[in-house]
DNA sequence: TTTTTAAGTAAACAAACGTTTACTTACTTA
DNA sequence: TAAGTAAGTAAACGTTTGTTTACTTAAAAA
């Protein structure tokens, strides 16, 4: 039997994300993403049921998986609350800066309902994405370490500026003066935590 | 002559929202506009040059300009940095609570690089959206009442954890309980001015 | 009341859409 | 080395896309 030609597949994946990242979810289409991974349209459909199944994989599996991963390199929610959050912000804006691609399908998938809707469903199905992080929240509430919010609460006011902060990194990626460094990122994260510490 | 049905433009507006916020952007089509909104396609184009058109009008006018008027009800720029960030706070609350619609597409502003183009070409030949509130910040920074962060990252700090928590509340507003309450937002509000504040 | 004119419609346009059919290629295994 | 098989292709399927053409309607102005 002829192998899967992982190249391919890795184009297919790679090429999504440019024409996304670049024209849009919404001028993505089928036939555009085959020409210009120089595949046949045939080809994307054996390795994605359709163009749902694509995006949907796409955005779980290639973007949220992947970043899921980076953010937890080296973070232990055993940490102490602020060692954490630093590691966490530190792996989070390290990650981004070098793949714009993923981070504008992540904020894509904050809007589409298509991907809202896998999202909700893969956590259902496979457990919560990031549960090391809302275990670790939960501990510091629970300790008295920060305020008593739900987890949903404390995620948005940790974790929405900074990537907030990312979208802005790209603004100025090619002015000649970067305003968003690795310094700002970090005095931002102190206030992050100053607020919400008890 | 024969007048232009207001209603009508209303309808187009009000349906495209709709259609945005229950299907995704990437579904709009302009035939299934104007089928939802009992009008031929050829009446959409009497009011609006093409699709893009359309889009930039709605993510302009209706959804941003709209908010900005919400945003800056009662707020003056020489208000003190507390009131001034409540008062914004509770205003994008209330304004958001009750229009999911603009929120959507708002949100897809953010990805989509169609109307982030539009938003950039708009703050330059208009002058820039939300221009009393860059004048609030950076008049508490230049008095060191806050951190001497640029403009873009107070924004960060100050406003996105909001949004992102007006997202939770949507996605509690079907279930039993709401955790997304008025006091939860104003105690999140004096979290991140506590970080803020030099 | 009649004329004028833009608003509005129904139907259609070519182009692009997601997907499939019919076929060829290339690698495994027997 | 030959047979078997899934990967991959080129071309096309029927639909839907954004937009336009040809025509009708309705209200302001004369």
């Amino acid at each position: 039997m002829r192998p899967k030609d992982l190249e391919k597949e890795e184009a297919i994946r790679a090429i999504a994300l440019k024409i996304i990242a670049e024209e849009g979810l919404e001028n993505l289409s089928m036939q555009k993403l085959a020409k210009e991974a120089n595949i046949s349209p045939r080809t994307i459909y054996i390795k994605y049921e359709n163009k749902e199944d694509l995006l949907i994989k796409l955005f779980i599996d290639e973007v949220l998986g992947t970043y899921e991963k980076a953010v937890l390199e080296g973070f232990d929610e055993a940490m102490d609350f602020e060692t954490g959050v630093r590691k966490m912000w530190l792996n989070t804006f390290r990650y981004f800066k070098s793949n714009r691609q993923a981070y504008v399908l992540m904020q894509y998938g904050k809007s589409s309902p298509l991907l809202n809707k896998a999202f909700k469903e893969r956590n259902i199905k496979e457990g919560q994405f990031f549960a090391p992080v809302h275990r670790f929240l939960k501990q510091n509430a629970k300790a008295r370490i920060i305020k008593n919010f739900p987890n949903e609460v404390h995620r948005a006011l940790i974790f929405s500026p900074l990537l907030d902060l990312i979208n802005e990194y790209f603004e100025y990626k090619d002015r000649p003066k970067q305003i968003i460094t690795e310094k700002v990122i970090l005095e931002c994260c102190e206030a992050i935590i100053k607020g919400i510490k008890l």
